[in-house]
DNA sequence: GATTTCAGAATTATAGATAATTCTTTGACT
DNA sequence: AGTCAAAGAATTATCTATAATTCTGAAATC
């Protein structure tokens, strides 16, 4: 059994899993058996057991008693409360991070938004947002808000994948400019707020299915 | 194996050992070997190891690949982070809890600080104290919200009952009442703003060791 | 005398096996 | 024909056993 990385089985597990469910490539309410996926993995079933509850605690997934665990069901008022969480909680970083963030940072920061504005798909543009996100709000150097912030992306990304399945077009991302600007210039505060907006922000957008009509599909940016 | 109750062995086992950590029973640092852990609770490897996931995710035990789990340490600079993030989420989730508040639950928070102030204990005024708490933030109706803050406050109690192991005064709590005050004239915003400083006051408040003298502890309100 | 190395013990991590519970399907009865 | 009940299959949860890794201690060498 050799383990190229030094990463221990059930973390594997757990974070190929995660990145199905976000994907949408494990849909909401889909059983997750144990034995299938022990199987899959060559492993046993205490592993794969392990890997559940690492789910469950990032919220991907939900385990009833003696009745197996699912993927974790989300719906719009989810969507909402873990936006407005990652607005405070993200603020709350950002504050900290303000005195410890170097004009290299910045400039990756402002190279990952390019980089989102030029994203071929969503894939990719969550890849980059999430990455400037990270960005600004890393050197707060706390850990625990850090990956409780990681989390939350986390289900945010799931909801993204979810909106936009197919169809998707890139825009420049001005949210991202301005607190960038706010933030070469000292203006923490002013950074933070619009932070909590843009993170904050859900609308709804019309988007041409497949079949040429339109449909409501809630927006999150972010 | 008769469980009288329908909570499940590895729930059942984080939870006593979650207590434990909480308590200061189980000092920062020290192993927990799950051999050990399986025959107190006459049990086998599997169950134990899931509770020690559990208590991962809660921030309550550190896990090192090959070399088994301890119970986590924290310092001043974790309990500030603490502190601020359960300043920044209790603050959302009074915000949404506000417009639910009735009557009856200000009265029951009205009991709980009462509870508070006549406690014989540390551990009786965390209990009131973590009543009062959850009661003023719970009709939010964020459940994804309320558990983050539920592990906060497990992490908070933990700090308090190592600051003070034997010696205790109650003392009443104005922060309690002001909040209080400011929620049954529907001053949501008034009441936040308290929370925010009362949850996040740390100071240093001089205590009498056993031999005698004094010593500087942090204290932690909330 | 100090350091390094090797061997034994303890502990963790995984695998295989067993018991208990739930879901499904089939059959009988109303 | 519809509904309820019971038996079988599938799945979960736990236990016992095995393999691999790390820690501890002592002995030998420098």
């Amino acid at each position: 059994m050799a383990n190229e990385t030094s990463e221990t089985l059930p973390v594997r597990i757990s974070r190929i899993l995660a990145e199905r469910i976000i994907s949408g490539q494990l849909e909401p309410g889909a059983r997750l058996r144990q034995d299938h996926v022990a199987v899959e993995f060559g492993a046993s079933h205490v592993p794969v057991r392990e890997a559940f509850q690492r789910l469950e605690a990032q919220g991907l997934a939900v385990s009833e008693p003696r009745r197996g665990v699912r993927v974790a069901a989300f719906d719009l008022r989810e969507v909402r409360e873990v936006a407005e969480m990652r607005a405070a909680l993200e603020v709350l970083a950002l504050r900290h991070a303000g005195p410890h963030l170097t004009r290299a940072i910045l400039d990756e920061a402002e190279e990952a938004t390019r980089a989102g504005d030029n994203s071929p798909d969503v894939r990719a543009w969550e890849d980059a947002n999430r990455r400037f996100h990270r960005l600004i709000v890393t050197p707060c150097a706390m850990p625990r808000l850090l990956a409780a912030i990681d989390d939350l992306h986390a289900a945010s990304a799931r909801f993204l994948f979810s909106a936009w399945r197919s169809d998707w077009e890139a825009r420049t991302d001005h949210d991202h400019r301005a607190i960038l600007a706010a933030l070469r210039t000292g203006q923490v505060e002013e950074a933070a707020a619009i932070l909590a907006r843009h993170v904050q922000w859900i609308g709804s957008k019309p988007v041409r299915t497949a079949a040429g009509g339109t449909r409501d599909v809630f927006a999150i940016q972010g």
